[in-house]
DNA sequence: ACAAACTTTCACAAATTCTTGGAAGTTTGT
DNA sequence: ACAAACTTCCAAGAATTTGTGAAAGTTTGT
């Protein structure tokens, strides 16, 4: 297969799946393109291959860029604003996992924690019940938020991803 | 705070969580009702208490029991059918892992293996990036698999949960 | 076999999320 | 200070996802 025929297919899959992972499809498509794209890209470029509005691909570049999975450039002599993705596949990873955690765990562990703190001690069954699911809720996000940590670890540590392979 | 205050509140804001996760608010709504019910419910019992549809409550119930999260349970000389949530946390986060392997994990599998195979060996400079990029979302495709796995054998495995404690 | 008691389906309505495109706002070189 | 070159914002429209309610379909006891 041709290169820009991989890069088009990789794009517009990317798009789809992105769609399942709770990103608009347009951000997965931009994404795809640069991780493809070895040299920097201008919005103009952006717009132009992936054929979608200056305002929507400004909109996807700034969440990019604020997730930390591309870079701002500038080119001397050019006052546009280029921009180039993040290549490292872990560095990726770290971004994304801490993104979720800010925008999946945080956010339970809150209101769990809120309920659990103005549930009294009552005796009735049913309270007894609830307490007890919010208290195992709320020890189950720790540990899914303990995991989450751990994934960023592993990354950082060849070691530990040794360890974890042994042991799995 | 009373016990039907706490379970509404929950209910809500379980609600509003879940679109943040990929679930729709009626179908996390539901979930919630169930896990803080210690006895099992009707598909009239939730429409009531939720104030939602009957077509509404009965889809979500049947994507409830697809996903094991709750059981179908009918009681003697009574024609109505009744469902009961799981209520082991760690099953239910099995069963959520799964899920989400299934939903988020495979489809891009697949997608970046299928690239990968069309790719050529050819040695332009432009092609030999997209092809180790490929080549990389593979292996770390692979690696968040494996985590997956890790992650659903860890549940059923209190040796296992200490080691991960110890060095994380 | 019938009717009552339930469950499921489905076309439409509502709500939410995404995208567009033009207008407004900024920055930079002269 | 002005104009050119960009970037950002925002209101309206598309697209997608959810939820509704009534009608059709099933099952069960008599």
């Amino acid at each position: 297969m041709k290169t820009d025929e991989i890069k088009t297919q990789f794009v517009q899959a990317w798009g789809v799946l992105g769609t399942s992972w709770g990103i608009s499809r347009s951000t997965a498509q931009v994404h795809a393109l640069m991780l493809l794209s070895s040299s920097e890209l201008s919005t103009e470029d952006i717009m132009q291959q992936l054929q979608l509005s200056r305002g929507n691909v400004n909109m996807v570049l700034r969440e990019l860029v604020n997730w930390n999975l591309i870079y701002k450039q500038t080119k001397p002599g050019d006052r546009k604003e280029y921009f180039i993705a993040e290549h490292d596949i872990w560095q990726i990873a770290t971004r994304i996992i801490t993104e979720r955690k800010k925008r999946e765990i945080m956010p339970a562990k809150q209101t769990v924690k809120a309920l659990l703190n103005s549930t009294t001690d009552a005796k009735d069954s049913e309270q007894v019940h609830i307490k007890n699911m919010l208290t195992e809720l709320n020890s189950f996000i720790e540990q899914m938020d303990a995991m989450s940590e751990l994934l960023l670890k592993v990354e950082k540590n060849a070691l530990l991803k040794n360890v974890l392979k042994m042991i799995s």
